[in-house]
DNA sequence: ATGAAAGCGCTAACAA
DNA sequence: TTGTTAGCGCTTTCAT
């Protein structure tokens, strides 16, 4: 019992019109119309009285577009649970939602897509452009992404990494890692420490780690590849560290590492932030949720979203994007975390 | 500099067929493919080396379906955030994806959709079915609900709402909250409240305020409507209470108020779980991330998105549904916020 | 101002 | 075993 929607020819034959002049009068805004209004008015009454809608599918296939965008997950996990960790792809997804529906596109989530076969997704049509959300494409990845026939925009990458072909959007990770260490340097902090998770493949773990280093010896802090803190993803390595913590401050990979940091130091008997300072990574909303409030680097993932998909959507016009690569400044939001070592 | 996509027309004059019978080899998993293995293989090697992809559209647009199931969000919010207040959405549409994804659909977010004029989704052949998730509809919208083209299940609600002919998927709100007031009445408490938004439109809200009233009576507790603590968005009606706080426990309609109440009482001095035991509703992956963490009956979201999309497949499939009405138990998770309060 | 024709890529039904 | 026909709903182009 299934019931057929209301189509184009039927609102023609309700008003004694063919199909092309009903288009023309409810579709066709910017052009001339170029219908007698007593027509286009029988017409409208009777889209109005059937409760006519278009059928988009069909004015998308007839156009070659899809008006969809799809959201690639490509390696790393099996799918990015948007309830998981912190909140950081639910934030990310929010920004690219927004951006999408800005210039009236749809995003998608489907399966082949976001399991493995990506290469259907570039190739079957169904999307008219892909953002790619990956920790670090292997090799032959990136190849894929370089050739795919849809067009594409990597976020948390680098255009190089895809011989200068592939727009990409990432955050000022050094800069974002100077705000925190001139944060905790101007509280009077001096041994101060990187935490970061050992397994995770990532490209932007390394940049952060490297701006820790040379940001701190910039600040005058004696730090060292010492100070960086391995921890692996059981947390088994942060216990031992916290036998013998040798740092006041810590700024962390993320929020989600920044958290279970700040629960374990607590079990350990640590007071934070009289016994220890806490920084995170992306200023997720549940920084706000953690005791204390998680002073965090805030990573613009709203901001990011949307512009992977303004430089997305330039490209499926044909538009050129310059610069490649959009790279978005921190802040750094300053909450009860962090305290001045003086005080101690 | 559109490249093409390789159509099967393209594969077809490579191997020297018409069109039908490279559908048939490369699509016609079920059917008898009825074609020499020599041409098939022909035919293989010449997609293989042209590199096609079926075009997912075309194929759906032939087929009359869409593969897409969409979210519409009836009224309240004007768009979900994924990443605002607790997890709740994000966790609900991990569930929904999940569901989709076993189904073979696919599930879009978009514009038109999750803003105002959701009857565009219900007829604009967008979607082969529509999860509507909202507080409470008004009438008209419930009136549109009812006579929508496509299949549409309703999540919180019940089927009486929509005179039993719509789906519907809810937890059972009145056991979720006796299991908190047992919770809490083996605990020791007497004195116990339930906190609520006023001017939240939810049905669910009266049926869990109403649990509260009617378990407490049945575990004996000295409860009546003035334990029912109503709040407003600001919460300065919270800080109100506080002053002169009444109970040794609360049962919060949502981890997000709970989260609230146990901030702003750890602001007027009070210890959780010490002085104030504290329940939330949904138990999302943030409680975890409370401190204390958070007591929180548990409504299982995931499950939810799933079933209703198992429902809705359904639907969608023409099988009739029943029962109706889905009511999924709830659970109780026991963090560190309750506590005994003979303990004190 | 209106209409006829054509076709987007695919596949079900029927024909040879 | 292979091919022909036809059409999903829409809109662009060209004719009237």
């Amino acid at each position: 019992m299934k019931i057929m929607a209301i189509r184009l020819r039927d609102v023609a034959e309700k008003a004694g019109v063919t199909p092309v002049v009903v288009s023309r009068v409810l579709h066709n805004k910017a052009n001339g119309i170029r219908v007698s209004e007593a027509t286009a008015q029988r017409i409208r009454d009777a889209a109005e009285d059937l409760g006519y809608r278009v059928n988009v599918w069909a004015r998308n296939f007839r156009n070659q577009r899809t008006m969809a965008l799809g959201v690639l997950h490509g390696t790393g996990f099996p799918r990015p649970m948007l309830d998981r960790g912190s909140r950081y792809f639910a934030s990310l997804m929010d920004g690219i939602i927004e951006g999408a529906f800005k210039h009236g596109y749809s995003v998608t989530m489907c399966p082949k897509l976001l399991g493995e076969d990506s290469n259907d997704a570039m190739n079957d049509g169904r999307f008219d452009g892909l953002i790619w959300y990956s920790t670090s494409p292997p090799p032959e990845m990136k190849e894929q992404i370089i050739r795919s026939v849809v067009p594409i925009v990597v976020l948390h990458a680098h255009t190089a990494e895809f011989g200068g072909r592939i727009p990409t959007v990432i955050c000022d990770n050094y800069q974002g890692i100077k705000l925190a260490v001139d944060h905790l340097a101007s509280l009077g902090h001096r041994k101060i420490s990187f935490a970061m998770e050992r397994e995770l493949l990532s490209n932007e773990v390394h940049e952060r780690r490297d701006a820790f280093l040379k940001t701190s010896e910039q600040a005058g802090l004696p730090v060292t590849s010492a100070d960086v803190i391995q921890l692996d993803w059981e947390r088994r390595d942060l216990h031992t560290y916290l036998l013998n913590p040798l740092h006041s401050a810590v700024i962390c990979f993320s929020d989600g590492l920044a958290a279970d940091f700040i629960a374990i130091a607590q079990e350990h008997g640590l007071t934070i932030p009289k016994d220890l300072s806490v920084i995170g990574f992306d200023s997720t909303a549940f920084c706000n949720e953690l005791r204390p409030e998680l002073t965090s680097i805030s990573q613009p993932l709203l901001r990011i979203g949307e512009t992977a998909i303004d430089v997305l959507v330039k490209r499926i016009e044909g538009e050129m994007v310059e610069p490649m690569e959009s790279v978005l400044p921190c802040t750094l939001d300053i909450r009860r975390s962090t305290e001045s070592v003086l005080q101690s």
